[in-house]
DNA sequence: CCGAGAGAGACTGAATACGATCTACAGTTG
DNA sequence: CAACTGTAGATCGTATTCAGTCTCTCTCGG
């Protein structure tokens, strides 16, 4: 079996009686295979699972149907479920759409933007300049973006997007360490400018400004994975 | 209890061991509540749908999993599962956010059409022009749409707009009937008008065209809401 | 040497059984 | 009288068990 080194899991009795033994498991499987320890076509088998986490099969093909219906996973009936591996093709999609997305959110957010949570961007992107460590600044960014999200009151939208960020994250985390993907002076610059925006109440500047960012940083990744499959290819 | 009323399932074995019995299940609740058999509200009780179906619970549970996964109910740890209504708002986020994503997919599909989809689009729209009954147009409708969406060839975003389309599929069924919902000479001349700038390989127009159209229906389905909240709430 | 078929092992799918949790209601207490 | 506690019934969550399906290998016939 190729089946990787997994971290125990422990239920937290204490914090609630609201989350249940397939939520927890759903939530390591997920955070395993967003984090890369579950490589591309890694094989789930439910009995490994189920022992690993000392738990019994049920709850564990709960998870995995709800990971599968979060496109994180495939899954045919009777055979083995696999980790869903994203093609550059599928990952220049989902960048696209996001960006898409992430753009009419931002005109979305505009009329419906404080003095506050601009004042919060402002905060938010000072606090990821000094910032070396690429996971660290990975958060930093995120928290930047959700502010702007959050004042979209698009709970739909919202979703959509966490949804596109979550089928890419793997490739986010494994390949922001390449050559070309982490730029954290441009993008930045590029924040900065959609701050302006904001403020500037733009709302069509800053929705193209958001498009653009997030297009590009898209780009960046599917060009960094260009060269991944050149190189282990031959 | 509230339960409502559920044609009995059946497996087809002969037809495949490539689906299991939740998927049957899930079939079955997706189009009780698309179709609005379950009402908002509606409370799913796992060993009634399990005596229902004929099945045990555990294949219910996982159907029920990944119908919460797809938005279309809510359940709480430990309480009874409900079909998650949709407010008016909700589904005018829906209806922006699709009317966005099909816009876009549309404007990707131009270079991409070929004379036979420009045939089959304009076949589509005859035939759906003399169609009296609702849910058949609803129908008809559907695979217009779709012979564009297929053409853009992204699977992500097609998948998105077959997401927003399932959650909002039970109130465009129930209100069909309904005032200014359903227009055919209307809907009819704005597909004849995306048809035009497919056929004339205008991409802009087209996305222009059919984000315009989708934004209106949802608009038209919105307003009539909107009446049947009003006579219903007092 | 190669391909079809039988059989063993592994794995998934589903039912049953049991334990835990929630809700509603009745009784009790301040 | 209001708020709280305790209990019964309903419902959910999980483990265990058995049945069905798949895959791989080995054999046998051509």
């Amino acid at each position: 079996m190729r089946s990787t080194d997994l971290s125990g899991i422990k239920r937290d009795p204490t914090l609630s009686g609201r989350r249940i033994t397939a939520d927890y498991v759903a939530d390591d499987l997920r955070e395993a295979i967003q984090s890369g320890a579950l490589e591309d076509g890694a094989v789930l088998n439910q009995a490994s699972l189920a022992t690993h986490f000392g738990v019994s099969r049920v709850p564990v093909r709960e998870a995995m149907r709800q990971l599968q219906a979060e496109g994180l996973i495939d899954a045919e009936a009777h055979q083995l479920a696999v980790v869903r591996g994203l093609s550059l093709e599928r990952i220049a999609e989902l960048y696209d759409n996001r960006a898409l997305l992430e753009g009419y959110l931002t005109q979305r957010a505009v009329p419906r933007l404080t003095e506050a949570s601009i004042e919060e961007l402002r905060e938010a992107e000072r606090a990821m300049r000094p910032v070396a460590d690429h996971a660290e600044w990975l958060a930093l960014n995120a928290a930047f973006h959700r502010i702007i999200l959050r004042a979209a009151r698009d709970e739909t939208g919202l979703a959509l997007v966490n949804q596109l960020k979550s089928r890419a994250e793997r490739y986010v985390r494994m390949w922001s360490g390449g050559e070309g993907v982490h730029r954290p002076v441009e993008a930045g610059q590029e924040h900065v400018a959609i701050i302006e925006f904001l403020a500037a109440g733009d709302a069509e500047g800053a929705r193209v400004a958001v498009e653009r960012h997030i297009r590009h940083t898209g780009e960046r990744l599917v060009a960094y994975g260009q060269t991944v499959a050149r190189t282990s290819g031959e």
